[in-house]
DNA sequence: TTTAAAATATGATGATCATAATATATTATA
DNA sequence: TATAATATATTATGATCATCATATTTTAAA
């Protein structure tokens, strides 16, 4: 058996590292595979050893997206000592920051179009993710379910609209309404 | 001079409408230039008297199409008696219709995150509808820009997730939820 | 009814895409 | 060190795209 234990898994999960990136970063239908490989350090060629096609792969990188992106905000929340913790999160979502770091951040505000026209797969995986993000929010606000997402809807619309304007008073302002009207929100 | 005064200009609209009604649908980029023309009865090889690139068609259909979002949402203002009005877009808003119904809906929850990474032209036409949008929404609702941002934040984010999923009763949720809150959010 | 400008259709070009077939390189084991 | 299984690279295929060049159709006015 050549190649050492676990190889092709490692090259696997470089894919999907690079196709979640470039994705956040650039869309789903405008990132191809030779280019997604080539930010794994690959050619295209050996990429349907490691997934049927790129559905597949959209439907892993949603996975791993939103999985980094609760561990992310989770550290945040753990760092810092502003109580309630959610605070911080709110902060840290809706900073200048994280919306013009689109590579790393929150693939809902970044995909969240796309997704709601894509594959059944994909859907089934975006929306179980997003059931962990709701848990995520509405656990660390100490509020129920239904307060949760519409805390959350109100984070990725602030965000997804800050992105889209090129006015940049017009977007700090939209996360600056976004920051206070999400913590009245927990707070009410 | 041949054709009817106004022809083209006419004909120029039905393209625009074409393709306001298919990029929300299906989004920007997988939506092709004959596929827009076949949706206004003609053929692709016209396209280029009428336009000088597809990017100058995506910045005139959104012009249109939120023109068209804010001119819906009104009248359904001025036909329901129920008070706020405000509360009245927001029930049409976050209706299961809505979600269901994006080829006439709203553009901001179907292309935000395609916006988000066009041309200047095109997030520059589209900062200045949502203006038109944020101003609308407070005016309706009697709350400042900064209250009303929020409120649309909320609104589209609810949206655009409700959209996302494929589990009918948590997409269903996502709209209850947004609902309530929003309307909270106006009246405190 | 003819005509010519204006509008539209047909067909072509070169790029890029997802995917597949085949060739080459890698390396754990014998 | 040789080998064969496995991983990766190269090359090919057929589709689709935006855009352009050219041909054909339309119809207001002469």
């Amino acid at each position: 058996m050549p190649y050492p234990k676990g190889h092709k898994m490692k090259v696997r999960n470089k894919i999907v590292e690079s196709a979640a990136k470039a994705f956040r970063t650039n869309g789903i239908h405008d990132v191809s595979v030779p280019f997604i490989m080539k930010g794994a350090g690959l050619t295209h060629g050996g990429f349907y050893s490691h997934f049927d096609n790129k559905e597949q792969l959209v439907a892993e990188a949603c996975r791993y997206a939103i999985s980094d992106t609760i561990a992310l905000l989770q550290e945040a929340a753990d760092q810092d000592k502003q109580y309630p913790k959610i605070n911080t999160v709110i902060d840290y979502y809706l900073s200048p920051y994280h919306r013009d770091q689109t590579e790393m951040g929150c693939i809902l505000p970044a995909l969240s179009g796309e997704i709601s026209r894509s594959s059944e797969e994909v859907r089934q995986v975006f929306t179980h993710e997003l059931e962990r993000m709701i848990a995520f929010i509405s656990n660390l606000a100490d509020i129920d379910a239904s307060k949760g997402s519409a805390l959350l809807s109100t984070m990725v619309g602030s965000l997804v609209l800050a992105r889209s304007v090129n006015e940049p008073e017009l977007s700090n302002s939209l996360l600056s309404a976004g920051k206070q009207y999400a913590k009245e929100l927990v707070m009410n």
